[in-house]
DNA sequence: TTGTATGCGTTATCAC
DNA sequence: GTGATAACGCATACAA
């Protein structure tokens, strides 16, 4: 840490149109009309507005002009995911901000850490800001609370999962059918004990996840229940779930794992006892590395460029349009094939 | 793509503190007393004006609050990284975010993409919007432009490279020492032709980490100048770069990569010479999964988290002191040792 | 083509 | 304690 001798400017008054119309000698009411880039204006005087702009270093101050515009608008949405830093996430945010900032628009972000109070003040403080709109990634039991939001003209938009207690625009991965292909392709390499961990299954995608595996085993005699394991929200409880699974007798010769999560405690437990080059293993969500493990993991990956964009598409429509019908919009997952789910089952 | 049947209601005008006087049966400015904590209201009144904030919804407009008080605050901050999807900057927007949001601001988000046109536009929009100060990871070969925003009174803090052309609060990694430690770590394992791949020396944290890493070979009679390789800027460049060291006679037994994108690179080239096993490795900056692989990845890991705080403390503490001398903070870099860096020298 | 009066929702000033 | 009035920087309506 080292101090460097510095010679702050006095704060000065930034500059208002007032100011920049009295330098050009005009009427304000003629500044504005450039600034706004509304017709009537001479193209001369025009020039003298714009000098004058950048002999003051103008610039205007969009938060005075929302509170009087018409519509109320402030060019700003706001973001709320459970935890900015996770690559899903962050991805997400990469893909929103993008879309806003092409119309115009900035984002707020927030991390509710998965808790509904957190959630809601969030939501408080971007109402509070008059965001146009907001994107969220919903928790807890219940989002009627956003009627009130909506009804000050604020659009909401769900990803991830839907909203609860609330219709509205929602965006969701195939959580179900991704998981599916997974079981069918550990089927093929002839796994029939195929084992399950997943998060809370008091959570959306989890629940749906579940259903995937549950129903795609059906049709190879159906899930052993000792080899599902729910409720693990870190990476250690599941990997204490993976370890007391490959205890079992008979042990599974195939696990898929329901998150990233869950993915990173599962392979420390195939790498701690040793079985990791003879267990068929596919995550839910695709890893950075995940191509340079060894064996690589296959994956089912979410597309999460294209749930953001489907998120930020619905919610400018929505500013655009708020009496069209709410829409649910379900993006397919990509299955990625490296080795680690083509192990083949033992004496296969 | 479902549509749902749903009754959108009618946009309401959102209640202000004249309704909820009215409501109240007072004058407006009790309300306002009452919003703000001001002293001098019965608490008697104070519970009608609450109740009636209560019934009718209201909601503080703090777009138009900030408009009018004395210090124009808008407790709101920006933050431009380069890529907000990258692992290293969500993590740093994530504690900037809890850090400004313990203090009651809200964090507006942009990405660069490392192209200055677009840092300027982004400060641009960020300056329209008010922000109280704003935190960026600095792009291009100069930053003047900025001393416009401090005279409006916006605090201006860099965070993993300094700004240039402009004195300011500054937070970076000790790249240098970082590289040093993971030099004499492979020298230590009997390594003498250690190579470098490295991003743009244009770059700060490049450029140091290239002279940290020159520096230390000096000790062990210097590094061979084919040994080095900079100006790869996205995985495939590395891959290629590292590629072409080995097919080097005499080839390089270590590798040092400059930062998470080489790595990336690099890990597949050597996985695609079949070398992995055999040739020790360092990467700067950490990975998810960097302790899965085999051999496990050593790095030299950045404290994001670390970094991410004292530039949002470098922030706030500008704000309460505009007039502070600036201070630039060098955050350690942890070494974590794995098992990729002990891969002895042939022979050794 | 340009300018004036008015108002947005809030905070600041000062009188009651 | 409480409330009227002005002001912030800008947009809207309308007059000139």
């Amino acid at each position: 840490m080292a101090a460097v001798p510095n010679p702050p400017e006095s704060p000065r008054r930034a500059p208002t149109i007032k100011d920049v119309a009295e330098r050009a000698g005009l009427g304000f009411k003629t500044v504005s009309r450039v600034l706004n880039d509304e017709p009537n204006v001479r193209p001369e005087t025009r020039d003298r507005v714009l000098a004058a702009v950048a002999e003051l270093g103008y610039r205007r101050n969009s938060i005075a002009s929302s509170i009087r515009r018409s519509d109320q608008r402030t060019s700003s949405i706001g973001l709320i995911v459970e935890d900015l830093a996770n690559p899903f996430a962050s991805s997400l945010t990469r893909v929103v901000q993008d879309y806003a900032r092409e119309r115009g628009h900035l984002v707020l972000v927030g991390s509710s850490d998965g808790d509904p109070g957190q959630e809601a003040e969030l939501v408080g403080e971007f109402g509070t800001r008059r965001v146009d709109g907001m994107i969220l990634v919903p928790n807890g039991p219940d989002q009627s609370y956003l009627e009130e939001e909506r009804r000050r003209g604020t659009a909401v938009v769900f990803v991830d999962r839907p909203g609860r207690g609330i219709e509205a625009d929602t965006v969701v991965s195939e959580n179900a059918a991704g998981v599916a292909e997974a079981v069918r392709h550990l089927a093929l390499a002839g796994h029939t004990r195929i084992a399950y961990l997943g998060d809370f299954e008091s959570i959306y995608t989890s629940a749906e996840r579940l259903q995937g595996f549950r129903d795609a085993m059906a049709a190879f005699g159906g899930a052993d229940p000792r080899h599902i394991r729910t409720g693990l929200h870190d990476p250690e409880q599941a990997h204490r779930a993976a370890a007391e699974l490959f205890a079992l007798d008979p042990a599974p010769t195939a696990l898929i794992a329901g998150n990233n999560l869950i993915t990173v405690g599962a392979v420390h437990a195939l790498q701690d006892l040793g079985i990791r080059d003879r267990t068929a293993f596919v995550a839910f969500d695709d890893l950075e590395l995940a191509d340079l493990l060894r064996p690589a993991l296959t994956v089912v990956a979410q597309d999460t460029a294209a749930l953001g964009e489907a998120a930020a598409r619905h919610l400018f429509e929505r500013l655009a349009d708020p009496a069209a019908p709410y829409r649910r919009t379900r993006v397919p997952v990509r299955f990625e094939v490296r080795s680690s789910g083509a192990i083949p089952a033992p004496g296969h």
